[in-house]
DNA sequence: ATGTAATAGTTGTTTTTGTAACTAACAACA
DNA sequence: TGTTGTTAGTTACAAAAACAACTATTACAT
């Protein structure tokens, strides 16, 4: 067995990890059931709900998401009629991608289960906590490489 | 643009994916360059390492992994001798598995590279935050269906 | 005993992701 | 002008994950 205190359910990434899969799957049924979405699909449609007209890159940046994922999503979201791209007229490479009326109701759709759901996940955690929560996950995910090796 | 101040980079379920990958990336380095495993084996050894003799179904359900992914894991791992597989004498459906000399080496090595991650993750947190983050992350990871639709 | 269900683990097939190489358009500067 | 470098986005191929069907063994109820 282990020599010391160390334990697995304590190891920060891991209980990161439970915690995020947890967490994301339940509303991950919301969208694959209604619209058939992917994970990714739904960042790039919440993305463009919340910001409006943005590219591929712009998202991209945003979310850290690499770029051929955004690829593929947009792909998909603009064969379902979720999506719009018009090439830029100064600058052929760039795409500016937009909601359809398809698109728009079903953000403000899933918009509203997320906030639903956001504050199902809150009601379980105490307000202070919520808030520390909050902010310790923003440093993380924001955090220069920790340089631990 | 936005209608009302619902922010993505507040959903709780999308930091929380944020702040995982951030912090399981850096880690996934270090076992992959040093001992070319995958997320999966990583977790079978350490779970090994931890409890020491375990059955695949035990592994599952406390790492809530499926399977076979399981089954997958702890085949590369015996292949590459860092897991030992052994039929029960009574059941001869289930196998216990444990760690060679090998397979314990590997996982000494990383178990203390990923306590001193678990620091210079620690350390970009005040003591309180921390103590809030864990508590949260662990009632999230725990809880029941929400049932927020 | 024997048929039915349950459990442990595996294998096969399909999706999804990751990585790298690619095309097309623009920029900048000799 | 033309050559070199950069940026936006796509495509092709390999790695990994998800899902379903499967084998082998045990349990259990008639």
């Amino acid at each position: 067995m282990s020599q010391n205190n160390f334990n697995l359910q304590n190891f920060l990434p891991y209980l990161l990890n439970q915690a995020a899969e947890v967490s994301s799957l339940e509303f991950q049924n919301v969208y694959k059931q209604r619209y058939g979405m992917l994970r990714t699909e739904w960042r790039v449609l919440f993305h463009l709900g919340l910001y409006g007209q943005m590219t591929a890159s712009d998202i991209g940046s945003r979310a850290k998401m690499h770029k051929t994922k955004i690829s593929r999503a947009v792909q998909r979201l603009t064969e379902r009629r979720f999506v719009e791209r018009a090439r830029d007229a100064n600058d052929r490479r760039v795409e500016h991608l937009t909601l359809t009326a398809q698109g728009r109701a079903a953000y403000q759709d899933l918009h509203a289960v997320a906030e639903r759901y956001e504050q199902s996940l809150m009601d379980q955690l105490d307000t202070d906590e919520a808030a520390a929560l909050r902010r310790a996950l923003g440093k993380l995910a924001n955090a220069a490489p920790a340089g631990f090796t």
